[in-house]
DNA sequence: CGGACATTTCGATTTTACTGGAAATATCGT
DNA sequence: ACGATATTTCCAGTAAAATCGAAATGTCCG
């Protein structure tokens, strides 16, 4: 992963809106949510949520698909995975970096909401 | 760490001459840097950089500490560890997210540029 | 104190992001 | 083909970020 893409990937999740949204995308799973499903549950203007979920599927964080009437979204695990990686890499000292990283709160366990 | 101050953080990562001096910081160690040197080493002009500069120390990535007449900011690695330890609990899915973050660039090994 | 050095603050400008209503596009069932 | 549904694109308006020269601040030394 080079710094663009990763200055990409920190400027879509640097939203609280998008931040929100990705963690969202993250406990609704493999299934992913479509975006009525996901305006409902954030609260916000389709068309500002349009914007949003291009913002973040520009970045290469989440991606699209069809189905019938509905766009679903997921989130993509592996570019996070990537991104999580280079900041370990690059920005944590090498060392010990995030070798405990359990206190913080844990994911409240919400399936399909 | 809550979500505002995520996106705090991630804020002030999401841009190239950031990131770029994050990880400046980061390969300077514990000893860090003057502002000149890091001005000479990213070549960007004094005021952009003390704007930059600000943002990170405003956002609790660097730290600030006078040593005559310079200033030596220094990279907050705890800060940057939750941030990390954030993303991977809330946004990596729970499960496997970054077990192997091996495949990424090593960090270049330069001392005091 | 005065001058050199290191860095920040100020101020003006340009660029980029966010927002949300209204119109357009796509898909489905009848 | 039509009407209903789901979502995006368009458009303007507002707000915030980035840029950088010039002036101000703080610090040292003689």
């Amino acid at each position: 992963m080079d710094s663009p893409t990763v200055v990409n990937a920190l400027s879509a999740l640097a939203q609280e809106h998008r931040l929100d949204l990705f963690r969202l995308l993250v406990q609704a799973g493999e299934q992913g949510m479509s975006a009525g499903a996901i305006a409902d549950a954030l609260g916000v203007p389709n068309s500002s949520l349009s914007f949003h979920l291009a913002q973040l599927t520009k970045a290469g964080l989440i991606r699209q698909e069809r189905q019938s009437r509905s766009l679903i979204y997921s989130a993509d695990y592996a570019a996070m995975n990537d991104l999580v990686g280079y900041l370990m890499e690059n920005c944590c000292g090498g060392a010990g970096c995030s070798t405990s990283a359990s206190e913080a709160e844990p994911v409240e366990e919400r399936k399909r909401a």
